[in-house]
DNA sequence: CATGCTTAGTTGTACAGTCCAACTAACTTA
DNA sequence: TAAGTTAGTTGGACTGTACAACTAAGCATG
């Protein structure tokens, strides 16, 4: 039945999905958009990951429709985009045999501040879910995105895209902790990211309520660092 | 375009490729078939990765649908699978837009030496590609493969399998080793080992010209394992 | 003004695990 | 027996994470 000669055989459904995080109020947040409430939609007016069909005609390839469907929702482009997975079964859809091509993004606080699509609002992640039910096997996809990305920050620097333009080393470190929900020790820390070539410091301190910080900026074109050990784990 | 209420639009061919991985003759080897020689065929008579087309009436999910593919060509199931990625776009093949979902698995020195497909053989790795020039966008694939098994192998214990049941400590080395393309330092690898939730000693040695080795095995249903920090990077 | 509190930044020490050199153990060959 | 080889072990140096304790720099209060 596979490698057909001819082409004439039913295909799947592919569609492509993004999992958007962002940090907003001290939290780490993802992006919905409620599905059209109609009859004729699967699961409809539930809350779904943002994305949908690829378009063949519009789209050069699967992270082109990754970045437009990012771009509908949120109006920006992001820091920092990667391909999670891809999902494909004949259970996910009840429309027939689909499979999701996922990825992953990152907006700093500035873009993730922005105006959003009418039918697209962030929500908050509480362990490795959000409140709503959402559709399809989205919130597996979910899920495996929020492992992806805490597995991740143990490493590397991913969280640095999660800042604004300019921060101090507290706030840098508060934002890894937010992505993983622990504490992390602060000489370590620091010893991480000073030693990484990753941040440099600007001409600026943060005033506050008590002393003031040093403020930094990613260096230019900023690929993540990888580092050569992880986070000790949690007990 | 997208999310269109109906689904009478092109949707893109859907295939699964696989990319089986073995240590053959004291090298890394990938199984490669050769495509039919009929001029209809895109790339008639090249070497490509092992997969084809999803069958929606047959397979399951995607995952089933590689299964299948490395069964059809090794006659075996694989103790390790992994999805590597997806690829799609319009330029991947001549028949239209396309996309792939890849996976890589690896087999163990007893399976990888059974009998083959007609159309399959084993090729040697050297550095990321293989002697032949591959079909479609495989060379990349492969590339990405080979990449994801290095990087991993810094800091799991996937090499484990590739092993035969039984092995030496530095049968076992070697096998890293081979994947790296280095040698690793005995005393930490040995550390490493045998510190892990990994193997245990067999009442049996292994006799050779030299000092007699102890064997392992690896513990029942033996899922990969992490490790806190990778080795040095080569100078 | 002094004191206490808070956060930013620093320092010395302990620890785990990687690397290296050197060693002992167990075999084979001349 | 000596030399060579591989298997397995050990002490010390190194890297970077964690911890406790410290100094620096502000603010609020009495």
């Amino acid at each position: 039945m596979s490698d057909r000669a001819g082409l004439d055989f039913p295909r799947p459904l592919t569609t492509v999905d993004v999992v958007i995080f962002a940090i907003k109020s001290d939290a780490l947040q993802v992006l919905l958009v409620q599905r059209p409430d109609t009859e004729s939609e699967p699961f409809p007016g539930a809350w779904a990951l943002p994305g949908g069909f690829v378009d063949i005609a519009g789209d050069r390839d699967l992270e082109a429709c990754a970045v437009r469907k990012l771009k509908d929702k949120t109006g920006v482009v992001s820091p920092y985009l990667e391909q999670l997975g891809s999902w494909g079964s004949a259970a996910r859809d009840p429309r027939g045999w689909s499979a999701t091509h996922a990825y992953f993004a990152l907006l700093g606080e500035h873009a993730a501040g922005g105006a959003l699509a009418a039918d697209a609002q962030w929500f908050t992640i509480g362990g490795e879910k959000v409140k709503p039910k959402l559709a399809f096997d989205h919130a597996e996809i979910l899920q495996a995105a929020i492992q992806r990305l805490r597995a991740k920050v143990e490493y590397t620097s991913l969280p640095a895209y999660l800042m604004p333009p300019e921060f101090t080393l507290p706030e840098l470190q508060r934002s890894f902790e937010i992505v993983l929900g622990r504490p992390l020790e602060k000489s370590a820390f620091r010893t991480r990211m000073l030693t990484a070539d990753l941040i440099e410091p600007i001409a600026k301190m943060r005033k506050g309520p008590n002393r003031p910080a040093q403020l930094y900026r990613l260096k230019k074109a900023k690929a993540p660092v990888f580092f050569a050990r992880t986070f000790n784990p949690p007990e």
